[in-house]
RNA sequence: GGGCGAUUGGCUCAGUUGGUUAGAGCGUGCGGUUCACAUCCGCAAGGUCACUGGUUCGAAUCCAGUAUCGCCCACCA
């Protein structure tokens, strides 16, 4: 057995304990060092795998954190569970980070060309990957790193293709040209969610056009329409003019046409009633080629879509001196030369929101492009069912209403990116324009359609939005689309855990790819965690400076206390704060943990050889705070196993450090202390009691070990095991729950409760906290025996000696003196003799008492009332249930019989 | 414009299907050098559970509404 260093160092504890697994081939299911039994059913745990692109901050510790919980509980308990470890190629963000590390170079996409580009990437990530995976080791993931998988590995290059392949022909992946979500700074389409509305003050024009006299042809200088506009450069795409069907100000101009400034051209005026007619003029503007709504309004009335800016967001192609400019360029000069004209109608400051891109925050611009789309409503259909069902569960279930609410009005998802870094799209076109798409590694041989040679077809330049393939995740990685046997065992999986901020983006593909493709939900429960914040509330953010590195916090305080803190207290899908105190709070723990367990060794009889195989406690020798100790600790077992059962893993901890710290240190150890030290005491007894301890920390050891796993096994390597125990705590058993022994608990709590109280009373009455005082005690018969067993620990605790037992309130009052304090905690009644010199006058401490036990008078008066007025109350008698009616009556019952004693000591 | 969440002692948070003395950590006050731990030990103070109304024998907990804060979704130019 090792021995254990007086200070708890995490540094030095972790590092070893983590080769010692690896050594040991615990992590895989499979493994060599693996117990489990094959015979349960397997438990998979899904990781979003974290992006390549950087470093991992505080929420990735927390992913991390509570996915080891569940799958080192799944491992304890048996079963074969597996935590796949991966890596996410995250190709917008990466290709974000790395164009800017390019940037500072002199270089840039376009200079290095798609395949140098690739090698840099693939170089950059190389390294990134390596501190990443590093990252997840410190923080302890139990993962099986022998199947480790990259969203851009072969493996899911192949799913990518197969999925896509199986998508087109089910008809559920189409080509189009749309009006897509485009980001000029990325030089690429987005997806609706990452665009992220953002609040901003722009300005409101009002622009005349001029209508067009029927007679004429020509555009009449008088008569004008009044559109109101955000973005004036759009007025070069303009195609119509929208007024409401039943605006009386418009009724006679619907019909005629309007003549758009700069390029000329004449449009209709509309009518439709997508038109506010409360808001601006009531007469807008459409330009269907760069906005949402004016291209649906477009399709209703078979309006030309004009595409009037290029990829990089200047204008073009409108004939106009603005050609080349750039959009905010453009707009100024339009704006003036409209003054100029003399048909600007006004600006006013107006509060919008516009689109931006989540990744570079440029303005995104709706434009025409021809892309692909993955057909997303049937899909999410069956996505739905599965929730709606319970075969898939969310929790907490509160998402569920966010998650019904996404996918009924989820639109077509555009996955084509205009990116170099990720799958490439696996369709080729042939001159004549049609379209294979082929999952074959290296393209089709020929043109689907008109046979023509692979060496005529030309690959699609676009690669997947990043999503598409870790939609694949839950299944790429175990081997599909072959039958593989990992695929075959561990899909579909148990638990899909992460953050609420990626359940459109991720858990929702995830379900609608996963049923299509496999028939089968990918996993049957969605754990989705809060956010970390820092100690303000504020998000941490890479631009607000308060992001946390992990790695620094286990440095200092270890990895045991990182994860302690970060799932103490917290409650699924609620974020919390994250700022020292908690830290401090989770590593006073691991060090109480460290402590207790130094003591429990150190106290070992000797009697017991050092090396002695572990025994459970002679049962003829227990006392009762061993018969409390081994029944609290079937109680905690239970209440961590309901809390595992609910996913509430904040309260799992909040179990265990109060079972721990109040429980077994502060009690458990303390009452043990005495009989292990008493040598008049028969060896047996002081082996019983030290069994117990070890028994009973062991288990606490066990159930702590998925929340805490480095110091739980550090020091579970220090007790005494079985020898069908195995070498680590990783792979041992979870506690069993036994019988639990209602009468000690009650017994010895009396008596805690009584140690209380004498310790309250003497620090009320200022005695010094080394003398020692005499206490006559009245015990009732039935815990007679237990008083006796515990009489010395209790004289200890209380400093009380001598400690008298009493065998009446007569004896006991008759001896009592004017300066003594009553105490009276439930069915039990002390009383501490004050000394009569020394601590103070007789008479002050007379009054003393007095105060006190009228003030516990008036307490215990205001709480009979109260359970007699229930009590009294006819309707809670006849409807409450019974148990509870009863419990009501003996509480009555007892604060009756306390008021009674309470009055008795007053005197009159 | 919809939807969701939060509101509990000075601070950060628990409170699992409503059950009667609402808990913890930090902080605060007082006191502790006994050989597991000062990263500790003991004692204590501190809350009309945001507000209003309702349901119920009984509400921090369920319902309705109000207020403040936060988040998500949404095509008012």
């Amino acid at each position: 057995m090792p021995e254990l260093p007086k200070a708890y160092t995490p540094r030095d504890v972790e590092g070893a304990i983590y080769d010692r697994w690896l050594a040991a081939d615990v992590f895989a299911p499979d493994g060599a060092g693996s117990t489990a039994d094959p015979a349960l059913p397997p438990f998979t745990i899904i990781q979003p795998p974290p992006n390549v692109t950087g470093s991992l901050h505080l929420g990735h510790a927390q992913r991390t954190a509570v996915e080891d919980l569940m799958v080192r509980h799944a491992r304890m308990r048996g079963h074969r569970a597996l935590f796949l470890p991966g890596l996410d190629h995250a190709s917008i963000a990466a290709q974000f980070v790395l164009d800017g590390i390019l940037a500072k170079e002199g270089e840039s996409r376009q200079s290095l060309g798609r395949e140098r580009y690739l090698e840099r990437m693939a170089a950059f990530v190389d390294t990134t990957r390596g501190v990443i995976l590093g990252q997840q080791r410190r923080v302890g993931a139990s993962a099986d790193w022998g199947r480790l998988r990259f969203t851009m590995d072969t493996l899911s290059a192949r799913a990518v293709r197969v999925a896509f392949e199986r998508l087109y022909r089910a008809d559920l992946a189409y080509r189009t040209e749309a009006l897509i979500n485009w980001c000029p700074g990325c030089l690429t389409s987005v997806s609706d969610l990452e665009v992220v509305p953002t609040p901003e003050t722009g300005t409101l024009w009002s622009v005349r056009y001029h209508l067009i006299d029927p007679a004429t042809g020509a555009p009449d200088p008088e008569a004008t329409i009044t559109v109101a506009t955000t973005r004036p450069e759009t007025i070069l795409g303009d195609t119509a003019v929208a007024v409401h069907p039943d605006d009386p100000r418009y009724a006679a101009v619907v019909g005629r046409l309007a003549r758009i400034p700069f390029v000329d051209r004449d449009v209709p005026i509309i009518a439709d009633e997508v038109v506010d007619r409360a808001f601006g003029t009531g007469a807008v503007k459409i330009t269907p080629g760069h906005d949402h709504d004016d291209h649906a309004t477009g399709l209703r009335h078979g309006l030309p879509a004009l595409t009037i800016l290029a990829d990089d967001a200047t204008v073009t192609g409108t004939g106009t001196p603005y050609d080349g400019l750039d959009r905010y360029e453009a707009r100024t000069r339009i704006v003036a030369d409209l003054e100029a004209h003399g048909d600007l109608a006004g600006a006013s400051p107006h509060e919008m929101v516009i689109g931006r891109c989540q990744r570079s925050n440029d303005v995104i611009e709706p434009r025409l492009k021809t892309q692909w789309f993955i057909r997303t409503t049937p899909l999410a259909e069956r996505a739905l069912e599965a929730t709606r069902s319970g075969r898939t569960r969310i929790l907490p279930e509160r998402f569920g209403k966010t998650w019904e609410h996404w996918l009924t009005t989820i639109r077509d998802w555009n996955v084509s990116r205009q990116l170099w870094w990720g799958h490439r799209i696996p369709a080729w076109y042939c001159p004549d324009g049609h379209v294979t798409v082929s999952s074959v590694e290296g393209g089709p041989s020929a043109c689907d359609v008109c046979a023509r040679p692979a060496s005529e077809l030309r690959q699609d330049p676009d690669i997947f939005d990043t999503w598409f393939s870790s939609g694949l995740w839950p299944f790429s990685t175990l081997g599909w689309p072959e039958e593989s046997p990992d695929y075959a065992t561990y899909y579909p999986t148990s638990v899909m855990e992460t953050g609420y901020d990626i359940i459109f983006f991720w858990v929702a593909r995830m379900m609608m790819l996963g049923i299509e493709l496999t028939g089968t939900e990918p996993f049957h429960t969605v754990y989705l965690s809060g956010l970390i914040r820092d100690p303000e509330g504020q998000k941490m953010s890479k631009t607000k400076g308060n992001v946390v590195d992990p790695l620094g916090i286990i440095d200092e305080s270890g990895a045991d206390a990182l994860r302690f803190a970060l799932i103490h207290g917290a409650t699924p899908g609620n974020d919390q704060r994250f700022g020292t105190t908690k830290l401090e709070h989770a590593r006073n723990f691991a060090n109480k943990l460290w402590n207790a367990t130094r003591f429990v060794v150190g106290a070992r009889p000797l009697t017991i050889p050092q090396d002695a195989e572990r025994q459970l406690p002679d049962a003829r020798h227990l006392g009762p705070a061993e018969h409390w100790l081994l029944s609290r600790a079937s109680a905690t077992v239970g209440a961590v196993d309901a809390a595992m059962t609910d996913y509430a893993f904040g309260e799992v901890t909040r179990q265990l450090y109060e079972a721990i710290w109040t429980e077994y240190c502060d009690w458990g150890l303390e009452l043990a202390k005495v009989r292990l030290a008493d040598d008049t005491l028969a060896p047996g007894i002081r082996e019983a009691t030290w069994w117990t301890l070890v028994e009973v920390l062991d288990t606490y050891l066990r159930l702590l070990h998925p929340v805490m796993p480095f110091v739980t096994e550090a020091l579970w390597q220090t007790l005494p095991h079985r020898a069908t125990d195995p070498g680590l705590l990783i792979v041992a058993r979870w506690p069993a729950r036994n019988d639990r022994d209602e009468v000690a608990e009650a017994q010895v709590e009396a008596l805690i409760g009584l140690v209380g109280a004498i310790r309250n009373a003497r620090t009320e009455a200022r005695v010094e906290p080394a003398t020692w005082l005499p206490v006559d005690v009245v015990v009732p018969a039935a815990m007679g025996p237990t008083f006796e067993a515990l009489r010395p620990a209790i004289a200890r605790l209380a400093r009380a000696r001598p400690l008298e037992r009493r065998l009446t309130r007569q004896a006991l009052a008759s001896a009592a003196g004017p300066t003594d304090l009553a105490v009276l905690v439930g069915e039990l009644e002390a009383y501490v003799r004050m000394p009569g010199t020394g601590g103070g006058p007789a008479g002050e401490a007379s009054a003393l008492e007095r105060s006190r036990l009228e003030r516990e008078l008036a307490e215990a008066e205001g709480w009979l009332e109260a359970a007699r007025e229930r009590l009294a109350n006819d309707a809670f008698v006849a409807r409450a249930p019974a148990a509870v009616v009863a419990g009501a009556r003996a509480r009555e019952a007892e604060l009756a019989d306390q008021v009674t004693r309470l009055r008795e000591r007053l005197g009159p």
